[in-house]
DNA sequence: ACAAAAGTGTTGTCGATACACCCATGG
DNA sequence: CCATGGGTGTATCGACAACACTTTTGT
C-alpha cells in the first residue's frame, strides 16, 4: 500500500502519547441536541475511513474531571460556553468497542497500530447529552474525522459501533427530564415566542401539543419574561416574545419543576 | 517495620495481576440499601487500616461488562441473585482517588506499593444503588475489608473518599425513582403489609404519609396481589397481606409507573 | 370495654384536558 | 374581508390531600 498523506501530528501523538497523557481505557461521547426547521437534529462526524457517522467524542486527560472532559469535547467542536451538558449512562459492554475504526483511520495514512496500543484497547465510554443553539455554533471537525452533519432525530440510523443505541439513551432521558426540568435556554435564540417554544416541546416528544394549554403550563412554570414586542411576519395575530428569567431557570434547573412527594 | 502477617493472595494478586486482567483506571461502587426496623440503612466495609466506612465496590474483569462487575459485587457481599440494581451517576473528579487507602491497607503486611502500580492510580468510579432484602442477605467481607455493617441513613458520615457524596447522590436518585419506578419487590419479604409498605416509602423519603391516601395511591398503581390472608400479632385489627404481582412489575419497571406527555 | 391501628368513604382543591370565542395581521 | 393562527376564557374530569367514620384485634 502506497503512503499517499503523511500521518498528522493529533494523530500520531494520540498513538504514541495517549498512554501518559490520557485516562485509559475510557471515554466521553456527547449526544448534541439541536432544533431547526421544526425538528429535533443531532450532530454527527463522518469518519470517512470507515464511511459511518459517528457521535463527537473525546478522552479524558489524566488530570481531567470526566465531566470537563465532555465540556472540553463540546466546546471544541461548537465553540460554545455555558452549555447544560448532562450525564446519562455509562456503556460498558466489553464488545462495544471496534478497533476496526482505528485501524481503518490509520490505514489512510499507510500506518499500522501496534498490537497492544492504548487506542485499540476495551473503552467504555460515559454518555453525555448537550442542548445547543443551532444557529450560534460554529462546527469544527478534526483530524480524526473531516465532515460534519445535523442529522434528523428521525433519520438517524446505522452508526458506528454502538452509537445508535447511546442516542436512543440519551433521547430517552431527554423526555424524562422535559417533565421536570427546563428545556429550551440553550436550544433557542434569546427571545421567542410560545408557538417557537411549543414546536420544540413537539420535536422533543414527537406528538402534538394543544397550544392553549401549554402555554398556561408554561406560564405557570414561572420561568419566562413576558416581552412588550412581538414577532411579526406571519398572515395572523403577531405573538408575544418571551426570554428565560435566567434566575428562576437556574433554580428550576436544579430543584425541578415540580416539588414531588 | 515488622512483618506481622504475610500478604493474602488476593491481595497479592490485586498488586501484581491487576494490571493484566482488570480494566484500567475504573472501579464501580455499590450502594445497596435494606430496610430494617423501619429504617432505611446502607452496607459499609470497615477498612480498618484506614479506620473508616466504605461502600463496597470492585474493578471490572477485562472481558466483563462494567453492569455485570456491579452485579458480581453485590452477589458477592450478600449472596443475593435477581436483583433491581441501576447506574446512576459516573464519579470522575480527578483528585478523589486516595492512594492512602491503599498504603495503609498493604502496609500492615509490611509490603510497599511500587510507584506507579496500577492500583494506585487515579479511578474513575460508576455508582450502582441496589435494594435488598435485609433478611435474606448473607454477607461477607473480604481480604481487603474485615468488617461490614448495616448503617442507618441518618448516621451515614465521615466515609471513606469521595463516599459520602456518591451515596448522598445515590439518595437523590431512589427518591426521583420513586415517584415513578416501582420500589419495594426486593426490600421487603415476600408477603406484606400495607402499613409496612408504608413504612420503607417513609424512610426512602423521610418522610410521614398519610396511611389512607398511600393506600389508594399503591393499589391504584395496581401492581399488588392482595392476599385472603392478615397479619395478626398486634393489639388491632389485622391488615391484610399482600404481594407483588411479578408481570406486572416487571412491567412498570419498564414503563413507569404513570405515562407522562 | 378500651386503645390502637386497620379498612372504607366523602369532600374540596387543583391541575390537565378539551373546547369556544375573540383578536391581530397579511394578502 | 377573510384565512390563518395567536390570546384568553370556561366546563369537566380525575388525582390527591385532608379528614370522618367503622371494623377488628389484644389486653
Amino acid at each position: 500500500m502506497a503512503k499517499s498523506k503523511s500521518l498528522p501530528a493529533p494523530l500520531k501523538h494520540l498513538l504514541v502519547k495517549g498512554n501518559e497523557q490520557l485516562h485509559p481505557g475510557i471515554s466521553v461521547d456527547c449526544v448534541i441536541f439541536g432544533f431547526h426547521d421544526n425538528a429535533l437534529k443531532i450532530l454527527l462526524l463522518n469518519l470517512e475511513s470507515v464511511k459511518k457517522w459517528s457521535l463527537p467524542g473525546g478522552f479524558v486527560l489524566n488530570n481531567e474531571d470526566i465531566n470537563d472532559a465532555a465540556y472540553r469535547v463540546l466546546n471544541l467542536r461548537t465553540g460554545l460556553d455555558n452549555i447544560f451538558l448532562q450525564q446519562f449512562h455509562v456503556f460498558g459492554n466489553p464488545n462495544r468497542s471496534d478497533a476496526k475504526v482505528h485501524h481503518l483511520k490509520f490505514q489512510e495514512y499507510g500506518v499500522k497500530i501496534p498490537k497492544n496500543n492504548w487506542l485499540i484497547q476495551r473503552f467504555i465510554t460515559v454518555g453525555y447529552y448537550a442542548l445547543i443553539d443551532f444557529t450560534a455554533a460554529t462546527i469544527k471537525a478534526d483530524s480524526y474525522d473531516s465532515k460534519f452533519a445535523w442529522i434528523d432525530i428521525e433519520k438517524v440510523e446505522n452508526l458506528m459501533m454502538d452509537h445508535d443505541y447511546i442516542i436512543e439513551k440519551a433521547l430517552q432521558t431527554l423526555r424524562t427530564q422535559l417533565a421536570y426540568l427546563p428545556i429550551g435556554k440553550n436550544l433557542l435564540p434569546k427571545k421567542f415566542t410560545m408557538p417557537e417554544l411549543q414546536k420544540l416541546y413537539e420535536a422533543i416528544l414527537n406528538k402534538k401539543l394543544d397550544r392553549r394549554n401549554f402555554q398556561r403550563k408554561m406560564l405557570g412554570f414561572e420561568i419566562l419574561n413576558k416581552l412588550n414586542e412581538t414577532r411579526k411576519g406571519g398572515a395572523h395575530k403577531a405573538p408575544f416574545l418571551y426570554t428565560f428569567n435566567d434566575k428562576k431557570y437556574q433554580k428550576a434547573l436544579k430543584e425541578g419543576l415540580y416539588g414531588s412527594w
